[in-house]
DNA sequence: ATTATCTATAGATCTATAGATAATGC
DNA sequence: ATTATCTATAGATCTATAGATAATGC
């Protein structure tokens, strides 16, 4: 009884107790914040979730606002990475004739197998990342950790729709990333429309439609649309 | 001087008074929620906003969460009127034809109208929708008040894609309204982004593309993509 | 000797209620 | 006489800091 917790207390060193905690931390930190945002979530309810006393927050950030931007900042580099990478390769097969939905498909398709492969913390990571884009203190976030690997699927759009104007690809991208942080956010609520039919988890579901649907999408902006904006 | 603030105070009913005050308080509320969500929102920020004491808001409201809802219900039946007898006359018009497009047109644009034409409490309360939709507080606001428009528009899809499964029309819907949300939200990110060519507060520009491309991409799912899901 | 964790607590807010005051209503 | 608004305040949190204790490091 007394003894109860010790099968994992196998005495660790300081650097790997110091990792573990970190990351229990950011972990409770990611799923309350994806769930209840910045405001909605308070530094005892994370140590709660932790199992640790709410101060130690305070021992490994500076203030709640570091801690949200070090949940952001965890995961971003990896995900940002494996999508630019995998840009990069696409470009070099494709060479002079990349196309709009081989360059939907590997910016897209990356993130979704990252998610569906490991589960429920990077998908806890990606409804963070839904919220945090809806949110002021989200935006210079997302701008600085987002912009490069976007800016280079537009590049690749360019290229694909040489003669179509700028902003008809940028408002495409816009609609893209919102079904995207919408498929992210996992709500709930096209399980309750559908009665059941689709499901928010189906990270699946949405990879084998999103790509080829958006791609459509953005080839029908093609031609006259009207001199508004 | 002691007069300064006597120009609008021309006796007004008790009636008037109370409307006017509701008003004003569901205005800041609005304005701030849709900013900073329900967490990131004191009654104290609303009540200065007004000019008023926060007490006040618990006159008119029983707490916190039901000013929230209030201002989520003020111009949900409005927004939702206006779509469903828009729609109801594009059934009547199209007869046993009624398309894709023509439906999303209906759908977005009856929508956009309406924010553009009324100005910026409109645009606020679309913002305030963007951040409820992605919330937990929110979910049930968005089944509650929106289902009965949104449904609709799935019955016309299906009858304008009789072939196409189920699935596939609500997973294009799920699309769509992540789309329309990041819209609403108007973070500025396509902004900056873009350089300034996009601007997240043109909805004319938003309208002028989205039912096409929409469109677009619903069709795009005929046909086989893979059996997940 | 250093680092990880906890105890104690200050100071600021926040929501909410009770009850007083100042308007309008008849 | 009723309704709108304000004053005063209770009680609960919340963030953050200072300093004590309990581990690991050499």
């Amino acid at each position: 009884m007394s003894e109860g917790s010790t099968a994992k207390r196998v005495r660790r060193t300081k650097a790997e107790q110091r990792a573990e905690t970190l990351e229990q931390i950011l972990d409770a930190a990611e799923y309350l914040f994806s769930k209840n945002g910045l405001h909605g979530v308070t530094l005892r309810d994370v140590a709660q979730r932790v199992g640790v006393h709410t101060t130690l927050l305070h021992y490994y950030f500076d203030d709640k606002l570091s801690l949200f931007e070090a949940v952001f900042a965890r995961r971003a580099k990896v995900t940002s990475d494996r999508r630019m990478e995998a840009m990069a390769r696409y470009e070099a097969e494709a060479g002079d004739e990349p196309t709009v939905e081989g360059a939907l498909h590997v910016f897209l398709d990356t993130d979704f197998d990252l998610y569906i492969e490991r589960g429920e913390p990077w998908m806890n990571y990606a409804a963070f990342c839904a919220r945090v884009s809806n949110t002021p203190e989200g935006a210079a976030l997302m701008d600085e950790h987002f912009d490069p690997v976007v800016l280079k699927l537009i590049s690749i759009l360019k290229r694909a729709l040489p003669e179509m104007p700028e902003e008809d690809i940028f408002w495409g991208y816009h609609f893209v990333t919102g079904a995207l942080m919408n498929t992210f956010a996992r709500t709930g609520r096209i399980d309750r429309l559908s009665g059941g039919l689709c499901k928010s988890d189906d990270f699946p579901a949405v990879k084998a439609r999103m790509a080829k649907f958006m791609a459509a999408g953005l080839l029908a902006l093609r031609g006259e649309h009207g001199s508004t904006g």
